[in-house]
DNA sequence: ATTGAAAATGTAATCGTTTACATTCAATGG
DNA sequence: CCATTGAATGTAAACGATTACATTTTCAAT
């Protein structure tokens, strides 16, 4: 059932040589040769081998998306939708590609792709190995200090300033913020980002008004209740991420808080989970496809030997507003 | 820096078969020469071409795992667990996962794989032209009628019932169902299974307490506001799915209606939102993980050419009660 | 030491393309 | 009608492994 180019040159009375023409560079043969080749391809239900032509032509036309975290469910949310945006661009090439872990990568390194695109916590020596293997290297949310390896990120400082001016905007002063230990790079920017711009604003940080915890919803509930128990509580908090957000939403409707009332709620993410909950969860949308896509057509512009304008593309975000705030 | 069995044949004083079995067989060669071998792998910093042995082969050792469904998020929740049992089963083999949307597919019939993982709403023309490709095919969360296609699916009668009698249990008598469109298969199995359950409790379903919605949030809540509008309104809601339930939720607490208390509400899918929303919403769990490691296990004994004992694998849900109910 | 059988290793064809290079063809100008 | 040239096509050697088959080695039994 499985036809070779062979049989389908024998068919059209042409050589090998010719099919193969026919169907990597249609311009070079003649008109009425490639409608000979083609009927032959097409009475066998022929179509090339994907294998030999990546043994021939010395590359796998295939790409990899590795998504380094820890954590029980790998394509959550957030890198769906940036691995959705990756599918689409890659869609458009000839590229194949090839989701895994970091732990299904480093067990079988036997995957060999042209390229790999880096999600999350991606280390300097997992990208100096890639690169040692001569394969070509993108990081998505990550960039890695000190050096400058092409990456696509969402300006988390930008997220923060937004949702900060809604809140000052809405008249709040008294703004605490529930940090949260996830990934490294992201949480530290967004706990970063959060101090300086308050202060930016003429605005202290009271102690007690910025907590870290655990992202699971039990440990920003009972991190929340903890802020929002002070006698002189804020009247605004931010979440680190919608999760946190939403530990903090499900604290303060517990202790009776109204939102947004009493209590002004802005998470980041924009997950989908902001307008399940009651009210509606105010958050900072990342473009998460767009990111996927950038990633993608970086890394098919480098395999393609093109010199990308810029090395580091970063994506704004926006601020989706809802009842929360 | 590409190095080839041949470079290290020369160096550890074999031939390159040697070095072929050393890396595929290593029981077939002796003790003294595998370290050779591998010394000299080491020193080159050599791991066998996969490409090179596919074709050799005449396998492609990939597995591909083709999601068919409309909407934009294609990794959604549902999926993206599925996905991760897949990954993880996969990862144990030899096999390299390709993760692929039904458009992707289409357009590039160039992929080559040993054997195809079709989850959601694939149609006979798709399985049909996958087996005269001789590519082995496997249906997940979906059974095509009348064929009896190797397949994992979830328990979805089960499920209704663990959520009918629990409400049951509570009390309830008068119970609603918000059933949906979204993929065909499930959306049937469960609107059916309701009806039929509810009757096997010699319980009639009152016209009005059953619509069928789209399953955005806000078509959920429209439709949701209609059933608990009525005079007679139901004590106990079923939702087609947690995006439906959470629908049913929002426009009860709009209404000012008390949960558990004035409604009771169950989901089905045991998402993430059920935790997040308040109160937390009793659901229907499934075992996404266990039924896309089932589908990659079923894939790869196959592959393998072992005869599977069983070609229909069903996975048995689990009622997770909270709050809401 | 010799033999025989099993285990280990080597030789070389093969997998299905691509592509450098050689050849043939068609069209053009003289 | 011939020479010239550029386009179209053909020939055959890669690509890097696997594996049937041939050969050599090992080692236990005589």
């Amino acid at each position: 059932m499985a036809h070779t180019i062979r049989d389908v040159s024998k068919i059209a009375g042409v050589s090998t040589a010719t099919v193969s023409r026919t169907f990597a560079y249609p311009d070079s043969v003649r008109e009425e040769t490639r409608k000979k080749v083609m009927e032959a391809a097409r009475l066998l239900n022929y179509s090339p081998n994907a294998i030999a032509r990546s043994m021939a032509r010395q590359q796998t036309e295939k790409l990899a998306f590795l998504i380094c975290k820890k954590g029980s469910s790998i394509l959550d949310e957030f890198y769906a939708g940036i691995c959705d945006g990756i599918m689409k661009a890659t869609n458009q090439s000839d590229y194949q590609l090839l989701i895994t872990t970091e732990a299904d990568w480093n067990t079988s390194k036997r995957n060999q792709v042209d390229g790999m695109i880096l999600g999350g916590d991606a280390t300097i020596g997992l990208v100096s190995e890639c690169r040692n293997q001569d394969i070509k290297v993108i990081l998505v949310n990550n960039e890695i200090e000190g050096f400058s390896f092409p990456c696509v990120i969402n300006d988390e400082e930008k997220g923060m300033r937004l949702a900060i001016e809604h809140l000052l905007d809405r008249g709040h002063r008294k703004i605490g913020m529930l940090a949260g230990r996830f990934s490294p790079y992201i949480s530290e920017k967004r706990y970063h980002a959060f101090q300086k711009i308050l202060r930016e604003h003429g605005l202290e940080v009271p102690p007690g008004y910025i907590r870290i915890t655990d992202t699971d919803l039990s440990s920003s509930m009972e991190a929340a209740r903890h802020i929002l128990m002070m006698d002189d509580r804020p009247t605004a908090m931010i979440g680190a991420n919608d999760e946190i957000a939403t530990g903090i939403m499900k604290a303060a409707i517990r202790m009776g808080l109204r939102i947004p009332e009493d209590l002004a709620i802005v998470g980041y993410d924009d997950s989908r989970v902001c307008s399940a909950v009651e009210p509606e969860l105010t958050s900072v949308h990342i473009y998460r496809h767009e990111m996927g896509r950038q990633a993608a057509g970086l890394m098919l512009q480098i395999l393609r030997g093109e010199v990308p304008h810029r090395q580091k593309i970063v994506v704004e975000p926006a601020l989706h507003i809802r009842a929360s705030s």
